[in-house]
DNA sequence: GTCTATACATCGATAGAC
DNA sequence: GTCTATCGATGTATAGAC
């Protein structure tokens, strides 16, 4: 399932991260980390205290992940417009959701502090770095200086977890596009 | 827990649509709902043929209330951009998160074209509705012509559903509040 | 470190008494 | 119609051999 060259303890991370993005918290049960795995009950137990100390590990991973990726369309080349539209449009598997955004709805998660910490910490990084963006695009006169750079980033943030929700409850990814794309006919420079 | 005028079959889905939204399909076991439904085994299997079934009637009900509820604010008075704002604004219990926009995170429910085709079908509603409250506002002068109705209405609605996952993450309602702020800017007429 | 065996509760459903 | 009893499978964790 994995190379060979990946530990035990990847291997379980890397299998918790996918069953977390496809099943939620709730949903991903020890059996089926472990068989996706390929490793036995023990090895586990023996790595990680149980399931939320394995799901805490794989969330993480996940946030870090998330971060370089958004980072390298963020800090891409082009105007303040330009890199939130490469952020908006960069490659997405739509119908799977946003593996961070996901955890939000998913008790357990919500409830227990710790696990949350990680996704509050990346949206809470992204929405910052977007109102910085907003902010040079509003320097440079591309967008009104009347918008508030942090409601905005918030908007944009929205609109992409939000377009998750109308593309899954349609089966379908052209309503993520359509959201996006009436987002940045909103935010486009006149000039 | 319920009126005592509330058949057991109402009690049933009563607290399966609780359930269903504070913790999701995955998350909600039949014992859960008998428990909260104050009623035994027996009924639940004798009301409906087992939890797909009462997740479905339950999901229709919700499914029924929302459009119900988004309307009132949709046709309420006021200019297009007003209306929007209405449905943007009005009362929501923002950390509990949209009890149909939700259900497309349970991967039981999207595997399901019967339990997903009602949130599937609120959804496209909301966003048709939203879609012809833009064009009378181009056609009255209010929004730009370029823009594209039926791109904003999906804007609209995943600024809503995106914003329910910003204030998980957070825990807290204010960055909702942001996004339909930032987004109220974003479509505020010139005027 | 990794495995299998085991434990005990819960899951979702059925059987059958009343 | 409603209840309790029961079922086989799964959920999460521990024990202990190797």
């Amino acid at each position: 399932m994995y190379t060979a060259r990946m530990s035990t303890q990847d291997r379980l991370i890397e299998s918790t991260r996918e069953l977390l993005w496809e099943r939620g918290y709730v949903g991903t049960s020890p059996k089926a980390i472990l068989e996706r795995a390929g490793v036995g009950q023990g090895s586990m137990y023996h790595h990680f205290q149980g399931k939320p100390d394995l799901a805490l590990a794989a969330i993480r991973r996940t946030a870090e992940e998330l971060r370089a990726s958004a980072q390298r369309a963020l800090d891409g080349p082009g105007t303040p417009y330009e890199r939130i539209r490469a952020y908006l449009e960069r490659e997405r598997d739509v119908l799977r959701g946003c593996p961070v955004g996901r955890l939000t709805m998913d008790p357990d998660v919500v409830a227990n502090d710790e696990l949350r910490a990680p996704v509050d910490e990346t949206i809470g990084w992204l929405r910052e770095r977007l109102a910085r963006i907003v902010e040079e695009g509003q320097e440079q006169g591309q967008f009104a200086r009347s918008l508030d750079a942090r409601e905005i980033a918030a908007t944009v943030l929205a609109t992409v977890q939000g377009g998750y929700v109308l593309a899954r409850a349609s089966g379908s990814p052209a309503a993520f596009d359509s959201g996006v794309r009436g987002l940045l006919s909103l935010l486009r420079p006149a000039s």
